[in-house]
DNA sequence: AGTGATATTATGTCTGCACATAATCCGAGC
DNA sequence: GCTCGGATTATGTGCAGACATAATATCACT
């Protein structure tokens, strides 16, 4: 029996599956499944595991292990860089940064960074292009009190990629929704107004301190895609 | 020095936000770092599987362990049934069966489903609401041949939970895009044709055969959302 | 019946060791 | 200089045993 630890999450799988454990069933401890498989119980554990983490199953000590009842998928979602995300496709990258200055925010994206209002950021308007055809509209909050400086030029490096290159690893949230285009949206992105977009928000923070707030507009036709 | 392994991924972290460990650098090995925290090497070893899993670090055999030159951030979001998704918003989930009835799926769908054009499969269109307002509209094709029979009434039980119930955990993906509102779903949503809808279409599989494709169509305002 | 201390139990984590696997390094041979 | 193949090495995975932790179950006592 060559048990690996993906032998045994693959073989608890298929007995979910099936129905042999039923959805809110509580399965065998780890140490009877290790001792079915002839393993370690840290085997059967770290197959446990993972299914937990997928949401396949649900863990308590004591408790024991049983079937998630409601499994609620967890799907992940890669967040690549634009740039990589054109060339992914085989297109060519690149981008027209259309405007850089100092300004005051509206007060919706000052208090969705956690800003007085009132404090002075960086705006950033980017448009990327795949293949030479408008591909997303950027535009860009940044916070230069928490930035190295000094800020280059945004328009020989993508405000994008210097981030991730010189701003350490950060915690931040994202949300996708869609939106009719704006005036500014249409005309960047050549569609009419009010055409569906595709728009992903995100903002990122250092420990304590915003760093930037993002919005992209998506040129009709952008899809996200994962397998779950 | 309490260290279990959370701590030991803590201080890599930290070590790697302070630059300690910048991009593309190659942190010492399991073995050294065992031997600096005074852990067993599995300790280390699972605090840098969990950054790797995340996207922080990348691990080859031999080649060591490195920070993530371009970190591909990787966002898990969680898919729960629409009932739940309305009352984790504190409203009232209600759904209406629009119509359901056997019918041959149009060429596009037969071939996302993997299906030779002709295949009968049945269609359900269902309104889902949240207090009394239209919240999705869900339209979905069901492969009878891979379902338990004999099929619910759709105007009792809604699908997307019927099938969460009844057909063992799956394979399959999603994708996220935004259309413009056709007449049907402007008229059933209750809103002007070509209002930006934020789209959601999953198709799910056993191990070999479709079972269910289903496209979901927002209400305006609709957004996903997750913390990185 | 109710309540609170205690025993029990399943999972969570760690250790120390071993071998497997993949990738790189490096030198022999051409 | 080049290629091929074996030595080296860092990670991947496994095992047996141990203790920690959290939650349940039980039982004595009020």
């Amino acid at each position: 029996m060559i048990a690996g630890w993906e032998d045994i999450r693959a073989e608890v799988l298929r007995r979910i599956r099936v129905r042999d454990w039923p959805p809110g069933a509580l399965i065998p401890t780890e140490e009877a499944l290790a001792g079915e498989f002839g393993c370690a119980r840290a085997t059967v554990n770290r197959a446990l595991r993972d299914l937990a983490e997928a949401g396949v199953l649900e863990r308590r000590r004591k408790a024991g292990t049983r079937v998630a009842m409601l499994p609620v998928r967890k799907a992940t979602l890669d967040i690549p860089v634009i740039r990589q995300e054109v060339e992914a496709r085989g297109q060519a990258h690149a981008f027209r940064l259309l405007s850089a200055r100092e300004e005051v925010p509206p007060v919706p994206v000052a208090s969705r960074m956690g800003l007085a209002p009132g404090a002075r950021l960086w705006w950033v308007e980017t448009l990327h292009l795949a293949d030479g055809r408008p591909f997303v509209h950027e535009t860009r909050w940044l916070n230069p009190a928490v930035l190295p400086q000094p800020l280059p030029d945004f328009g020989k490096v993508s405000a994008n990629e210097w981030l991730v290159a010189h701003v350490s690893y950060t915690t931040g949230d994202i949300a996708f929704s869609a939106e009719g285009a704006d005036g500014r949206e249409a005309d960047v992105l050549g569609v009419a107004p009010g055409t569906a977009l595709f728009i992903t928000e995100r903002s990122t923070w250092t420990a304590e301190a915003p760093i930037t707030f993002v919005r992209l507009a998506h040129a009709p036709g952008y899809r996200v895609q994962t397998m779950v």
